[in-house]
This record gives C-alpha cells, sequence and structure tokens, in this order.
DNA sequence: TGCAAACTTGCACAGCGTGCAACAATAGGG
DNA sequence: CCCTATTGTTGCACGCTGTGCAAGTTTGCA
C-alpha cells in the first residue's frame, strides 16, 4: 500500500518477524501466566529466540509487554500546527490523529494488551510512566504555537505555564478517550479517533458542562 | 503540635527514624550518583542499615526514591465531598488539599527531590506510576459525586464516562500546579496550594481562555 | 526478671539486564 | 560461485534487585 519499502530485504523482514514474535510472546505468557510470573526466559522459550536477544530487540521487559508510547509527528506535522490558528484543542486534535492510528494499528496486539490490561492493574500503572516523554513533547509542542500565536518567546514564564497546561489537560482527555474506548470494546482506530476529538472538544465546555444526559 | 500522639512508644520512633534515614540517604545517593549507579547498597550503607532491612521499609528502589503517590482523606472526607453542591472543581480542591498538604510536609525531602527530579529526568518518568492509583480513587469519588447529584447508578455509563473525564482532568490540573510550583522553587505547601486552587479553577474557563496575559 | 512480640541481619536463591567474544547468516561485488 | 564485510544470534560471566527463611537481638509488658 504505502509504497515506500519495494521488497524488504530478507534481514529486514526477519528483524521484523523477530520483534513481533517476541512482542506476542510477550504479552501472551502475561495473559497465561500473571505479569509478575512472566519471566524473560519463559517469553524467550515461547518467541523461539535465546534471552539474549530478546534483550537485543527490548532494553527492558516492561518495554515488550507496555509497548512504547504514542509519537507525534514529524517537524512539517508540528510546524503545520504551530502555524494553524483553528480551535486550539480541534488543530490538537489533527497533530495527535497519526500518532494514535499507528499505536493501535498492530490489530492483534491491541486485542491482546486489552485483555492484559483488564486483568492486570500492575500493567497499567507501569504504561503511564511510557506517557511522560509524550507529554512532555506535547508541551513543547503546545509552547510553539502559543508562542507565534502571541509574539512572546517560547520560554516567557507565561507562555511555558499555559503550554504546561494545556498540554496535561489535552493529554488527559487523550488517556480518558482511550480507557473509554477500551472499555467499549471498540476493535478500529476509527471509533478511537472519534472519541478523541469528542473528548478534546469537551475541554472547552467543561465550565458549562454537567452529568452527561 | 497535633496532639495524637501522647508519647509515641521507642519502638515507634526507631521505626520512623529508620524509615527517615534510608528515605534521606536514598535521595542522597542518586543525587551524588545518579539514578542508574545508585545501589541498594550503597543506599543501605549510608543509611547504616543491612541491605535486607531496607527492604522490610521499602518493597523496592523506586519506592523509596520515589515516594508513594497523594493520598485521598478518608471516608468522613470523602463523604463531605459527595453531600457538597458548590463548584465541582472548587469542591474537589478541599478534597485533595490534606493529602497534598502532607506529600509536602517533610522539607528536607522536598528540597532533596526536587533537585533530583530536576537533573534526573527518569526519576520524574518513574513517579507517574505512583499517580495511577491516586488517579483511580478520585475517578471513583468524582463518581459517587455525579451519582448522587443526578439519582443515577455509580456505574451507570454516563457517569462512569464523565466521572473518568473529571478525575482524570483534574489530576491533570493537580500535575500543573505540581511542576509550576518545583519550577518556581517555592519551599512552602501554602504556594503549592494556592497553585493547586488556581489550576482547577482554570478548568472551567479552558473554552474562553487564551495564552495569560 | 522473664516471656512474647517485633525488628534486624545474613544467607541462599531466582530473576533482570549488560558486556564480551565466538559463531552464523546475509549482502554485495568480483 | 566465492569471498568478505556487515549484521544478527547465542552462550557465558557478572552485578544488581527483591524474597523467603531462620537465627539472633531489642523492645513491650506483666
Amino acid at each position: 500500500m504505502t509504497a515506500a519499502e519495494p521488497t524488504l530485504g530478507l534481514r529486514e523482514r526477519k528483524r521484523l518477524a523477530t520483534r513481533r514474535a517476541i512482542l506476542l510472546a510477550s504479552i501472551e505468557v502475561v495473559r497465561d501466566r500473571g505479569f509478575e510470573a512472566a519471566t524473560v526466559d519463559e517469553i524467550s522459550r515461547v518467541a523461539d529466540v535465546s534471552p539474549r536477544t530478546f534483550f537485543n530487540y527490548f532494553a527492558s521487559k516492561d518495554e515488550a509487554i507496555l509497548g512504547t508510547g504514542p509519537m507525534l509527528p514529524d517537524e512539517a506535522g508540528l510546524q503545520e500546527f504551530v502555524d494553524a490558528r483553528g480551535s486550539l484543542f480541534a488543530d490538537l486534535f489533527e497533530v495527535l490523529k497519526p500518532g494514535v492510528e499507528k499505536s493501535v494499528g498492530d490489530h492483534d496486539l491491541v486485542l491482546l494488551r486489552r485483555t492484559v490490561m483488564k486483568s492486570e492493574p500492575t500493567v497499567a500503572a507501569r504504561r503511564m510512566a511510557t506517557l511522560h516523554k509524550f507529554e512532555f513533547d506535547v508541551i513543547a509542542l503546545v509552547a510553539r504555537r502559543l508562542a507565534a500565536e502571541t509574539g512572546q518567546d517560547v520560554d516567557a514564564p507565561a507562555v511555558r505555564d499555559r503550554a504546561r497546561f494545556v498540554g496535561l489537560v489535552a493529554v488527559a482527555a487523550m488517556r480518558h478517550a482511550w480507557l473509554c474506548w477500551m472499555d467499549a470494546g471498540e476493535p478500529d482506530a476509527a471509533e478511537l479517533l472519534e472519541r478523541l476529538r469528542w473528548s478534546l472538544s469537551q475541554l472547552e465546555q467543561l465550565g458549562a458542562a454537567s452529568v452527561a444526559r
């Protein structure tokens, strides 16, 4: 589809296959044995690689089980957001969209992760740490936008403060969308995006709103 | 001052002293050696206890270095919030207040933690995981309030959804206040509380607001 | 004084994660 | 087809985290 890889070399294909095998094995073992009892030895055995190879692909057991956090687009996409002048949160939706879509790309992985998250609360807790870098990036991005809007410096205290607030709150809305999506058991990315758009839009109506209908 | 402990027994006092010695030693070692290089053996040596005793007080190295997350008040305080009918976020401030005050009670600890947080980004990231349980509790509490307000069940989908949103956003505001407070280098709890009140109140004005003055 | 409960410590052990060096497989040109 | 450089895999040794257990020590209390 995306004609970027004419024919991935054998080496590349094997690497991707091994990586995916370890990812799937990790979550399967956690599902079957529980998070605490899941060992790298067992995961490696299931994935059919040596324990040493496991650590060639993932820096830690957590990384394989939890996955990495979502990502922001490249500089071009970021600049587009900085220059946009729509509603702040509506524009944020557009810039968050590709990263969210990508993070739920592997269908099997998403389904496995979901069952694990529900039964293993410690996994959900640890996953939070992966959001920290993402939050940091979002805050920096919002600061760029606010600085551009107001002509102030990105390091101006007022900009920093406001960007932090907007960034943190936006990521909170993103997590809200994600949690509700997981809860509802919807498998597709489309529903997640719709929920994300809705959650972000809700931020602008926090003052007026009460409980939903 | 707080006349709750007439005279703490010798045993109790020793326990508290040991606990605090380990806490301080942990952060000092991290400050001096860095987070990665800080070992339990070294921390125990500085705190003058055996490594085994370290784990009698803290379940993990992280717990000693990161501290536990903030806490909600007891059932009486919770019920007060559930029954209150002021602005939701203003009432939330009141119920969050005691936990926040307590979490920054030990002055030396707060100052040490601050310097460590600034120089060791991995510490800040790991600290996020400690917020997960707190967030969960806040969401459950907000659900109780919304259910009481509307006469619906706490498990009604609309209540769950809205409580999740309000809870996540409120914790985001709390983190905003905390981060700005750390940044500003203000040592007292009073400033933190003022910032918390302000951040929570900002939530209600997200739609209208732009960058600060 | 003497007993019970609680605390500390050493020891053995399983698991995580890394550096290193040997070995295997692939890429790519002659 | 072969040779070589590059890249990936594996075993091994090692240090660190965290736990169960049992022996020894300190405190609480009658």
